[in-house]
Parts: C-alpha cells; sequence; structure tokens
DNA sequence: CCTTTATTATAACATAGTTAATTAAGTTAA
DNA sequence: TTAACTTAATTAACTATGTTATAATAAAGG
C-alpha cells in the first residue's frame, strides 16, 4: 500500500480527470467535475496542468446546456508516441503508434533460426532503430517501449526466462533495451501484452474485469482486474494452455496428458482431424481443416465444433476460478469462428454453474492482427493514464 | 477508483499506522516512522486519535537503543468484540470474540429440517441474542456479525441465493439480522469466509495471495489477494469443487462428468472405496476409510492417495490460473492429512510447468474446527483494520 | 434588454503532511 | 559525576492541496 501524500492524493485526481477525458472526450472541465464529484476548481488546476504537460488541448465549444458554452477538453493523441514490439517465435515486429494506438510506423524482421540471445537482442534494436529512424517523430516525445515476448517472462526484471519455440533463456531485455535508447521499457508475456490491449482498444468499456484467450501454437490468457494484469505471485496467472481438463487424453508437451493444449491449438485440431477422419492427408493443417469446413464438410465441421466444446470446458473451469466479466478469444484458431464459438458458448451455458454466471460474454477479439502489438503498445499507455 | 481527498489521505495512513502495530506489536512511535516511512510527527498525531478511540494503548517502555526509551504501542484487543456465526447445513454456530480471535462465548444450534427462511433466521437471532446476553460484553463495544454461510452468497445484499442442503433460497440474511441488532453485518460463502480468517488468523505472515480449499461435504475455495477476498464479476470465483478434471469421469451432482468433488469430498472417496475394494461394506463412510487406512490396510490408504492425486491435478489448474504464493487445504477430509497431503505435493511438483511454481507452498489449517467461525469473525476485522 | 443559468476562474479557508527545532530521557566514557 | 552523545516524542512554522464561496463571463429565453 501507498502511503498517503500530499503528491499521491493530487496524482490521483490527475489521473481520474485523465482517464475521464480519455474515455469521455471531448467533455467540458463542469461535466468532469460532475461526473467524478471532483470540485470544479480543483479540476480546473489540475487541468491546467495537464495542458502545460501537452497531453491535453482545448478544442472548439461545445453547445450551451442554457449557460455559457462549456471549452470541450480532448487529449492530444500526438503529445507522445509509443514504440510496441511482438517478439514472436519467427519474427519480430515492431510498430510506433501514437497514443491513440494510430499505428505511424512499422517494420517485420524474420528470425532465422539457430539464433543466440545476442542476435535476437540485436534485430530487436534494429527494429526499433528502423521505426525511430523512418518515422519523424522527435524521441523526446517518445515515452517508452513494449515489449511482448512469447514464453515465460519475468516481468519486474524484464528478462525472457524461457522462449522456448526460440531454443533461448535467460535474455535481458529490458536491461539491453534501456541502455541502447534510454526510455522505458516494459516486457510482457504476449499472451498477457494481448490482454492488456484487448481492454484497452478492444472498445469493451470499462470492465471490473477480463481474460483474453490467445488460441493459436499455444493456449494462452491473460488476465486484467481493474484495468491492471494480474500476474499471480510467479507471474504465470493465466496460464490456460496447460489446464487439465481430461486426465486420461492424450500427452501434451509439457508431459501430463489431456491438457486444454491437446485439443485448442490448431496443431491439435489438425492432428485429431489426420486421426479420426478417412482420407485425410498426412499433411493436413488446421488451415485446411477450417477450409474443408467451410465448403461443408461435416467430418471437419464436428471436429470443429468438438473444438469449441473442449474450449467451453476449459472455459468453464476459468469462470468458476476467476469469475471474470468478459472472455476474449484472439489467436489463429479463431479464424474458425463460425464453427467454434457457437460450440463455446454452448458448452458454457450448460456446463456453468448458477444462472448469472450464465451471463459472462464471451466474444471474439477485433483487434485482429495488431492485437499483441497494441497491446505492447498498451503496457506504457497504462503507465501514462493509470499509474495508481 | 476514490478520489484523493484529505480524509482519504488521512485514513490510508491510519490504516497504515493500525496495521503496523496489528502485526507488530509491541512497537514504538518511531519504530512505526521508521519501517512506514511516514514521519514522526504524522505517526504521533494518528497514534493520538487511535488511542482516544481506545483501539491502541501505551504500554511500558521498550528497551533503551542507546538514547531515550521508546514508548510501546499495543492494540486494546479487548477494546471492541465481534460476533461470527457459520450457518452451515446441520446447524448454527456462533461466537463472540475480542479483536485478537479470543473466543469470550459460544453457542450451537442444531437445525431441524425441513425449515423455512423465517424459521431458519430466528435460530442465527436467537443464537446471537444468547451470546450476546451470556458475555458481559457491553453493546456499544460490538463492531458487527459476520456470517459464513454456505452455498451461494450474494455478497453485496447480504443475500444467501441457494442453500441446496438446507433446501431454502433467497434468504436476506443482512437485511433481517440489521433490523433485529442495528449492527453492521457481513455475509460471505462460508469457504471464502474460511480462507479470510486463514489469511488473518493462520499465522502465515504476509501473503500477496493465498487460496484456501474446503474440502468437506463440497469443495469450496476461497481466494484472498493482497488482504482481500477475490469474489470475481458474480461472487463465484475459488468454485474449485466443480472444474472438471476428467470429462469422461464419473457424473456430478451438477450434472457435469469428472468434477473436482467426485473425487475429493468425503462421500466421494467412500463411493470410490465402496466400488473399488471387494469387502468394503455398503454403509462406509470418508471416516470408515481413513481408519481403515490408518490400520494399515493397503487398499484403503491407496484410495487416499488416489484422491490427493485428483486433488493436486485440481491445484495445479488453479496455480497455473490464479497462482498463490500458498494453499491452505482444510475441513473433514483434511484429517487424512497424512495419506492425503504428500500425494497433493508430489502430483503438483510432477504436474506444474515452471521451476518456480513448484515452489507455491500447500499446507493443512491450523485452525482446526474454529476455521469457518473465525473467517466470519474476520469479515468484520477487515473492515476495521483494513478498509481501503 | 434583463433575468436566468451554465461555465470557468479566483480568493479565502481548511486539512493534513513536512521540516526543523525542542524537549525528554536515556547511555557512554572521561 | 558530569559532559557529550543517542534516541524518542512533541511542538511550531510551513507548505501543498482540496473546499467553499463568490465573482466574472457568456449564452439562452422571455
Amino acid at each position: 500500500m501507498q502511503r498517503g501524500t500530499f503528491q499521491q492524493m493530487k496524482s490521483v485526481n490527475k489521473s481520474i480527470i485523465l482517464n475521464k477525458i480519455r474515455t469521455s472526450e471531448p467533455i467540458s472541465r463542469a461535466q468532469i467535475a460532475k461526473e467524478t464529484t471532483l470540485t470544479p476548481p480543483t479540476v480546473s488546476s489540475i487541468v491546467k496542468e495537464l495542458i502545460v504537460q501537452g497531453i491535453v488541448r482545448e478544442s472548439e465549444l461545445g453547445a450551451s446546456q442554457g449557460g455559457r458554452k462549456p471549452t470541450m477538453l480532448l487529449i492530444d493523441q500526438t503529445a507522445f508516441y509509443v514504440i510496441g514490439v511482438d517478439a514472436g517465435p519467427e519474427s519480430v515486429a515492431c510498430i510506433l503508434t501514437d497514443l491513440s494506438g494510430e499505428v505511424i510506423e512499422r517494420t517485420a524482421s524474420k528470425i532465422n533460426k539457430p539464433i543466440t540471445n545476442e542476435q535476437f537482442i540485436a534485430i530487436m534494436k534494429e527494429s526499433i532503430h528502423q521505426v525511430m529512424r523512418s518515422s519523424s517523430v522527435s524521441k523526446d516525445k517518445l515515452i517508452g517501449i513494449g515489449v511482448a515476448m512469447h514464453g515465460v517472462v519475468e516481468v519486474e526484471a524484464g528478462i525472457s526466462l524461457i522462449a522456448p519455440n526460440l531454443g533461448l533463456t535467460n535474455i535481458p531485455i529490458k536491461m539491453e533495451l534501456e541502455a541502447e535508447f534510454n526510455l522505458i521499457v516494459q516486457v510482457e508475456n504476449d499472451a498477457r501484452a494481448m490482454a492488456l490491449g484487448e481492454s484497452w482498444f478492444g472498445g469493451h468499456g470499462e470492465l471490473e474485469s477480463m481474460v483474453a484467450v490467445n488460441l493459436g501454437r499455444g493456449v494462452g490468457a491473460g488476465v486484467v482486474i481493474k484495468g491492471k494484469l494480474y500476474h499471480g505471485s510467479q507471474d504465470i496467472a493465466g496460464e490456460l494452455g496447460h489446464m487439465t481438463i481430461d486426465i486420461h487424453g492424450d500427452v501434451c508437451e509439457c508431459g501430463n496428458r489431456g491438457c486444454l493444449q491437446t485439443f485448442a491449438t490448431g496443431k491439435a485440431i489438425a492432428g485429431r482431424a489426420r486421426k479420426e477422419i478417412n482420407g485425410a492427408t498426412e499433411m493436413l493443417t488446421g488451415k485446411d481443416v477450417f477450409q474443408h469446413a467451410l465448403a461443408g464438410d461435416e467430418a471437419y465441421i464436428k471436429i470443429l465444433q468438438e473444438t469449441g466444446e473442449m474450449l467451453g470446458v476449459g472455459l468453464t473451469n476459468l469462470i468458476h476460478l476467476i469469475n471474470p466479466e468478459k472472455i476474449v478469444l484472439g489467436g489463429g484458431v479463431t479464424k474458425s469462428k463460425k464453427f467454434i464459438l457457437p460450440a463455446v458458448k454452448q458448452t458454457i451455458d450448460q456446463r456453468v454453474l448458477t444462472p448469472v454466471a450464465k451471463r459472462t460474454e464471451v466474444a471474439i477479439t477485433n483487434l485482429g492482427d495488431d492485437a499483441t502489438l497494441l497491446g505492447a503498445v498498451s503496457l506504457l499507455l497504462v503507465d501514462l493514464f493509470d499509474p495508481l
């Protein structure tokens, strides 16, 4: 717990006002005072500071409500910029955005394996240098670099502990990038970054809690509670992929049986199709299953529906433990949402314990391919807009 | 988010100081200032208020550190009293304790079924009246009544939505008791109350997060994060009992298959013993299984070990989702801890993903039979000591 | 045009923490 | 024993920041 000081009192109010403007812009000072229960003078004085800082600006006057016209306030989305990096198993993508998440510049570099820690860091550095060079954004307007890294990440230290798909361990990302660029660097697991991005840019409004699930090569999830990522005590909260739902099921790469991952990844879907469908080729991929299902082949449709059911079982367990207000699904597998989503929803509806819990919303992300990159960006936006 | 005001700033500091005294008593003002980074005058002035309120008192002088002797401060455990009610499926237990959880008075009343909402409320009221009469504690020293209620509880409204073992629904506990006694009333699910009690009285020190699991008639859990119960968005977070771990397993009373409850309750243990062991009687109970195991019967020991393994699977799922610092097991089934606990620990150790997660502590409660009652009490102590 | 009402700013005030000085009550060593 | 030093707690002056009350401004409506 933070101790109570004047600075803290003020920064609380500053955050409240800044977030109110962000979520309700354009908005007048008087309106802010009403909606936040802060007094008008307090709002005025803090808004004045925010304007000096450049993060808020006055726009034209709004419509009068029967008296003086209000001066409307806006976030100056171009006051600051952020760099987001998505360090996946096959490539490093990098974007530079303004505060609204609008992409100003982007790059992507393929990773040639095998690779060393040094080479990997070098690729990240070069990507970041590149977006900085290509854009005309001056460096003092950059507030930091957010990195979404696959694998296991130690968040505080900013170290990638295990990056299985690169075969690397203990990469000191934060330290290296801070030394190179002299900017704030935040490193986070990719599924979790995606979750934060989803809560920040996904248009879900103010949720008390949400979970975003990334269905791709693995099954990862991020838990966002009151706008903040929940890490757990050892940074593994949300490790949905290796939840056991069938103790007698197939062996997972982790060594256990019946993990959710053995049902819900693209690879698992393809594997099950090859096993259960006569005439399925050896080279069948998850995408192929989707194509066949789209073409109306019942056998493949059934595979996808079963996938949805298993996912529904896993998500029901998640609802019973974490009970989020909303669950958002993203990642490659959600391309098959037409077949999977109804099965997921139906399964949850059947299995969940109480009637109220049935109200848990389940939706597909609408951020598309940039979800993780925007998540990386949001790591820093949270610092700026909601630091408490 | 609370807006920043002077009152709030002060109450933050008051809480910090009060909790510091509670956890580190006896402690001097100077020591508090050092450990909290508050300034000495701030500490002095707030301590003065706490002494006027009666909740803190000065004790004898401490040992000198080379200068003036410090006046040590203590919580006056008898400054206020709390009533805790455990409304179980078969009886209503009620205690009156001081602030340290020391039981001053207690009652227990059996519930004769069938019963109506009105009769049930009447029993609770009578129990509470009884402990108040029997003790010499004056009513203005009572800060409130905490109720640990089995089944599904809507916490804010203080309503027992579903009490399956009583066959009752929608019991307006909070409303009724507040009207009768004119005291603050907090109602909570029993497993969750137990969890809070465990974190408050269990002697675990300051944990960032913990989960307490109640293994009895059902399997319930409470999640405590930063000293506060985590409810989730619909008050069902921690519903561990109906986590699916074996989709093809036995049918559970909830209608699904392979819930943790089908493995880890006393009834489930007895049922599995009857099925798998030749010569087991039809009337075998969970207790009997424990007795046979204690007597060295390998077949029964195996049943308990398997129970521990299944519980370990469920707890591994929990660790992967919530990642608590510590897991505490309580309830009737833990009487068999000798056979179950090693299996639980070993299973978690085998199945958990990352090496750090293996460090999650798993322990048996040391609060014994009063765990739930003390949990009910702690519902109010949190309000008093840590209201933020 | 005057009254009403909404918006914003300003001034006087209140709250509560901070800094620095002071008092209190010891310990240590010449 | 007493001077010099430590540590503990209080007091006084100061500062930061929110609050209340009031004023200034601007628009709408009769």
